[in-house]
DNA sequence: TTAATCATGTAACACGTTACATGATTGC
DNA sequence: GCAATCATGTAACGTGTTACATGATTAA
């Protein structure tokens, strides 16, 4: 249920309209959970029923008009009961999900050169995805000047930008690490 | 498209019943692709309609009836496309799903002492799964005297295995360095 | 002889993805 | 004046999760 979270964690700094927290939440949250725009606007209906949000139509010219929503005080205590009661996701979280992993499982199937050519294509874009990512601080320290509360928050903002470094680090270390191990293989055959 | 790449994956090693694939899945699979027993008997049923897979039913006494699942050589060119086309999963691959981090992005509303327990809750299941994994190369090992060819499957086998060393121990240097800066920020407070 | 678990699945619902629709406004 | 994109969404389908059902066998 984090999407539904993760929405009520934006609503929370103010009331937004599904198109603005749609926008912010691509330049935050999705970073570390990705939504699609009509999924957010289905979250937010199924939200709506259940009572954690509430909306107002606010009328405008020249463009279509929108619903602006805001949390109601049953959404604020679903909100802080998620936020505190830590064990429940944990668990999940500790789960990998990774395609390209299922297909080092397999690549015995290939020859290596294409196994190692895998791994390379990987490490390409881990290198690349870690490059972005030192442009985020950046977004944090602008974002944080538009709430008030910022330092304590973008404390933890920081944090999390810290825990993309460290993984994606690791990534790329184990990926050098896996190509050099079947290269190595590959030349001791040759020389054997 | 993963869970039937998987599958199909694991009925190019030999010819199983949805029950013994679960299985399967559960010893090796799992750890980097998660599927829950319907689901795989939802996909068979999926890839039998496109062709990938066909069932003997295997009448037993004693015990339920079942049906022995095995591929197509259509099931085998898709799996061949899968696994050499790289470039199409990778993309997904890269990207971090975790409710934990939304938690920590929205941490900022805990008192510190419960956002050090939040990580501190973390860093505890990821020294236990890292633990448990040290026991996988012992299942890669005892898999791999299951089937021929071994040598050369049981290589990326352990690559995963590396994979997850690397990850866990990724995970836990964050999460006592973020502990760390929590607990050193509150002692400068309690100090000025 | 009762509880666990083996071996097979089905049904309903929640969540994620892809594709499309509408009309205004801005940039070239 | 034409293309891009802003701002709002809907519809259909694919994937993941939870809960349940059946009857045999094995272990305490």
């Amino acid at each position: 249920m984090s999407l539904k979270h993760g929405i009520l964690g934006l609503l929370n700094y103010g009331s937004m309209s599904g198109y603005e927290l749609n926008s912010v939440f691509k330049e935050s949250l999705s970073f570390f959970w990705s939504a699609q725009t009509s999924q957010i606007y289905r979250e937010l209906e199924t939200m709506e029923k259940n009572g954690w949000v509430e909306n107002e139509l606010v009328i405008q010219e020249g463009r279509p008009n929108k619903k602006l929503y805001s949390l109601t005080d049953e959404g604020k205590t679903e909100y802080h009961n998620w936020l505190s009661n830590s064990e429940s996701d944990i668990e999940n979280s500790m789960k990998i999900r990774s395609a390209f992993l299922m297909r080092v499982f397999f690549a015995g199937e290939l020859s290596d050169e294409d196994a190692i050519k895998l791994i390379e294509d990987y490490l390409k874009e881990c290198l690349k995805t870690a490059e972005r990512l030192t442009l985020v601080e950046g977004v944090i320290d602008g974002f944080s000047t538009l709430t008030q509360n910022a330092d304590k928050r973008s404390k933890y903002w920081k944090l999390t930008a810290l825990y993309g470094e460290a993984y994606y680090t690791a990534e790329i270390t184990w990926a050098k690490k896996a190509i050099e191990i079947l290269r190595g293989e590959k030349d001791e055959d040759v020389n054997n």
